[in-house]
RNA sequence: GCCGAGGUGGCGGAACAGGCAGACGCGGCGGACUUAAAAUCCGCUGGCCCCUAAGGUCAUGUGGGUUCGACCCCCACCCUCGGCACCA
């Protein structure tokens, strides 16, 4: 381990305390400068900080302070994601309330956060669990419930009948149990809140003018899932049952001819009606059993398809044909209608379920060549309908459309788009979380809390139990209150609102966090927003970064702004593991940045995050390479302040050849940065590095030349190791501070070469190269090839076919 | 299974408008300094052929192809990592 020239504690903490008291990075919205908006995602007070999130802070924070020396007034704020379930984990688990335990958490983060150096405006700082906050996020639903976007429905929950409790998906664990008393949990129907998304399914899949990862657009786009296709109608008649039809949403209506069965999800609630007696045993065993099945584990490939027959029939309208009802569990109640049309000749899922089953499988489009063969599998390409009544004959692709054009005509069905994506529910049966602002009173139903009465505090005094019941529910005061509306005895909404709800909306407080008529300060908001850069991690492509697309659009459409998304430019870090896996306190592999960070200092710990590999990769933690970086800043800092400069034999060329490299670095360096290659840009600064102690022992350019070299290094490593920097500054007798001073500027003449090397092929293999002026004329160059020895060696005695001429690259001699 | 990203020295990784493969750094080897070690500095460091040098030759997951020229483009395949999960 190399030894520290410098003491980087001492350092980091000097200039710390002297930005903090000087407000270096506090922002305000009366700047001349151009607005920038650097956000990073806000961690979740789990404890504490590990290196995880220093590889999302560190580099983020050079890119802002790019920005800054770019001349932006760069908002670049920070805050905590509060609330949610291990909160109150710890309550049961430790008897600490969870407002103790989250608030401790924060103020141990800050202080890790603290220790980055970074340019973060804490005068903004936003801690979600804080009724100042929660008292907007509960704003909001009452917004969103107004604008008709929020309504009731049920939903099922995992529910332990042990703890009387519903449990996340996390808390359910081996092979479903209760993760706290290994109950066995079912899936219990509750009625439970929504937010309307699904109106928003076409706009979330645009993203156009968003400066977004094409991965994450495809996955956004996939999350919703839009497909078209048509509902149709099938007749029922059953004693007892009002329902004249069932419908099934298709994408291939041209399949409409080939239906042999139909498959209900096993929780529609026909399916109970439609059972028949001697089926009723076989089915109700199913729908036991399936109900004890996860989402993941029904839709699972892995496993055989399995289903039950209830005894039932329906009327291909089409055809006139009796076809037999089922019920199975890879059908989903929540998607189209719950019902799927089984066509086994032309889906490979039915053509399974079909041969299992022993249920026939009618062929309705003919592949090219077909003579009546029976199928080995499902043909799901493009063919000429047959046995379809007067669509016979119709290629399929054309088929779609006629058939629906008929089915429309008829009224047996409509074309119909059907969406993967499904209402946001936001209900949590839990205690830490912002209250949902609802009464429910016996004489005017459900009812809104009114603005004014808002927030909805949490009781402090909930009592948490390990029994697991929801501390809101059975907190009497909380609980009853008066009607807002009749003013008589009316029951409280005891559940609360998923975490997600706080996140969706925190970068908008930012832009005014104490701001307390309203969510923001609308002149505030509408300078800073949207954001103008916005990173953080890829697993949440799909959750958080919709949900946040949806809140911005609906609060769009109720006039409280007018742009309609909110984080313009999105970019996606990759993840550090650890031990082959993601760092995870379960799994006892987290890294801990503290003690690296006292021994050599935060500006080691963000230049050697930022070295070991694209940003977007992420990659294995291992801090061998650190040497490597302590070595680099260890040469720059004697270099500054330990060797001083003198003129030995100053020469014209070597001056000429510094600023080129200066000038080449420069470009370098602030390409990379712009596009987030912190890894080479590092190189860069190391190679500039190097020339410059070179350059120091050869003395063989003036002083005033040297030392401005010196500066511009300095000025460009000032984001990646600001304390450093602002360190070396000083002491070489320039103004505090080095952080507000511009970036260097790029000379594109100074930049530019002399000489090149050519290099000399013969049939593309390397053979020679050769140093010329960049003005080398294509004759010459050519000439000059096929003048090297090396090049006659091996053209000797065969017929030169071409000479190909790359300008400033290569001459490439082909011979026969 | 589908979608996406990726496979380059002992290691992390450079080079991608098709044009010097291995920048920068780690590690290793050798040397200087030292009583010695650490630290520091200097040199070497993909494989093979060759006494050495000069040089040659093979090398970017595998096998083909396009091209004067391929880590880069096309086809097929094999692995690794993310995401989605029977979506009707």
């Amino acid at each position: 381990m190399p030894v520290m020239k410098y003491d980087p504690q001492e350092i980091d903490r000097k200039w710390q305390e002297r930005w903090a008291k000087d407000k270096l990075y506090e922002v305000h919205e009366d700047s001349p400068l151009p607005k920038y908006y650097a956000l990073t995602m806000f961690p979740y007070t789990s404890g504490d900080l590990h290196i995880g999130h220093w590889y999302a802070m560190a580099p983020s924070d050079v890119h802002a302070r790019f920005k800054r020396m770019q001349g932006f007034n760069v908002m670049h704020p920070q805050g905590f994601d509060a609330f949610g379930l291990p909160a109150e984990n710890a309550a049961i688990k430790r008897g600490i309330h969870p407002h103790t335990w989250t608030m401790k958490n924060v103020e141990n983060m800050r202080l890790q956060l603290k220790t980055i150096g970074a340019c973060y405006d804490w005068s903004r700082e936003v801690i979600t669990c804080l009724p100042e906050y929660y008292k907007w996020t509960e704003w909001f639903f009452l917004k969103l419930y107004e604008a008709g976007l929020a309504y009731r429905a049920k939903a099922p929950v995992w529910w332990c009948p042990h703890c009387q409790t519903s449990l996340a998906n996390e808390q359910v664990v081996g092979a479903g149990e209760c993760e706290r008393c290994s109950t066995p949990v079912a899936r219990r129907d509750l009625e439970q809140w929504f937010f309307r998304i699904t109106k928003y399914a076409d706009e979330l899949m645009e993203h156009t003018g968003l400066d977004w990862p094409e991965r994450i657009k495809i996955m956004q786009r996939n999350w919703v899932g839009k497909s078209e296709g048509a509902e149709i109608s099938f007749g029922l008649e059953h004693p007892g049952v009002a329902e004249k039809e069932l419908r099934v949403f298709t994408t291939r209506p041209d399949t409409v001819f080939g239906v042999t069965f139909m498959v209900m999800a096993p929780e529609h609630p026909l399916v109970e009606k439609l059972t028949t007696p001697e089926c009723r045993a076989e089915v109700e065993a199913y729908i036991a059993q399936t109900r004890k099945e996860s989402e993941i584990e029904r839709q699972s490939t892995e496993k055989e398809k399995t289903g039950v027959f209830i005894g039932s029939y329906v009327t291909n309208k089409l055809n006139g044909e009796k076809v037999q009802l089922w019920i199975a569990d890879y059908v989903l109640f929540s998607y189209g209608t719950g019902i799927v049309m089984g066509v086994p000749a032309h889906d490979t899922r039915d053509f399974a379920f079909a041969k299992k089953y022993d249920i026939p499988i009618r062929v309705v489009i003919a592949p090219p060549g077909w003579k009546g063969q029976e199928f080995e599998d499902a043909w799901v390409e493009e063919g000429t309908m047959v046995n379809s009544g007067q669509f016979n004959g119709l290629p399929n692709v054309q088929g779609k459309g006629a058939v629906s054009d008929f089915l429309e005509k008829k009224d047996w069905g409509k074309r119909k788009t059907t969406y993967r994506l499904r209402d946001w529910l936001i209900s949590r049966q839990r205690y830490w979380g912002a209250p949902i602002p609802m009464v429910y009173c016996p004489e005017c139903g459900i009812v809104p809390v009114p603005e004014k009465d808002l927030p909805v505090l949490l009781p402090e005094d909930a009592e948490f139990r390990p029994t697991g019941e929801s501390p809101l529910k059975y907190h009497k005061e909380f609980v009853n209150t008066t009607c807002p509306h009749c003013h008589g005895p009316a029951q409280r909404e005891t559940d609360t609102m998923d975490t997600f709800m706080c996140s969706s909306w925190y970068y908008f407080r930012y832009s005014s966090p104490g701001y307390d008529k309203g969510p923001w300060d609308p002149q505030k908001l509408k300078y800073w927003l949207p954001v103008d850069l916005y990173t953080g991690g890829a697993e949440h492509a799909v959750m958080h970064l919709f949900y946040s697309r949806f809140f911005t659009k609906a609060l769009r459409d109720m006039g409280l702004f007018e742009f309609g998304e909110p984080f313009i430019r999105l970019f996606n870090q990759g993840t550090i593991i650890a031990e082959h896996q993601k760092m995870s306190k379960s799994r006892g592999n987290v890294v801990n940045p503290d003690e690296y960070v006292k021994e050599m200092g935060a500006d080691v710990v963000r230049a050697y995050l930022m070295f070991i590999g694209p940003w977007e990769q992420g990659g294995e933690w291992n801090d061998a390479g650190m040497n490597g970086i302590i070595r680099w800043l260890n040469r720059l800092w004697a270099l500054v302040i330990e060797e001083s400069y003198t003129e030995k034999k100053v020469d014209a060329a070597a001056i000429k050849d510094l600023h080129r490299i200066t000038h080449q670095t420069i470009h370098r360096v602030t390409d990379d940065i712009a596009k987030f290659r912190f890894n080479t840009m590092l190189s860069a600064l190391m190679e500039f590095t190097n020339y410059l102690g070179k350059a120091q022992e050869a003395g063989n350019v003036d002083k005033a030349s040297y030392h401005e070299a010196i500066d511009t290094l300095l000025l460009m490593l000032a984001p990646t190791a600001p304390h450093l920097t602002e360190e070396l500054w000083t002491r070489t007798g320039h103004p505090y501070s080095i952080h507000q001073r511009p970036w260097p500027k790029f000379s594109a003449d100074m930049a530019a070469e002399e000489m090149v090397t050519l290099v000399i092929q013969v049939n593309g293999k390397l053979r020679d190269r050769v140093s010329v002026p960049v003005s080398i004329s294509e004759a010459e160059a050519k000439d000059l090839a096929l003048q090297q020895e090396r090049v006659k060696a091996h053209i000797q005695g065969k017929n030169i076919a071409q000479v190909i001429y790359v300008p400033g690259r290569l001459v490439n001699v082909v011979v026969k």
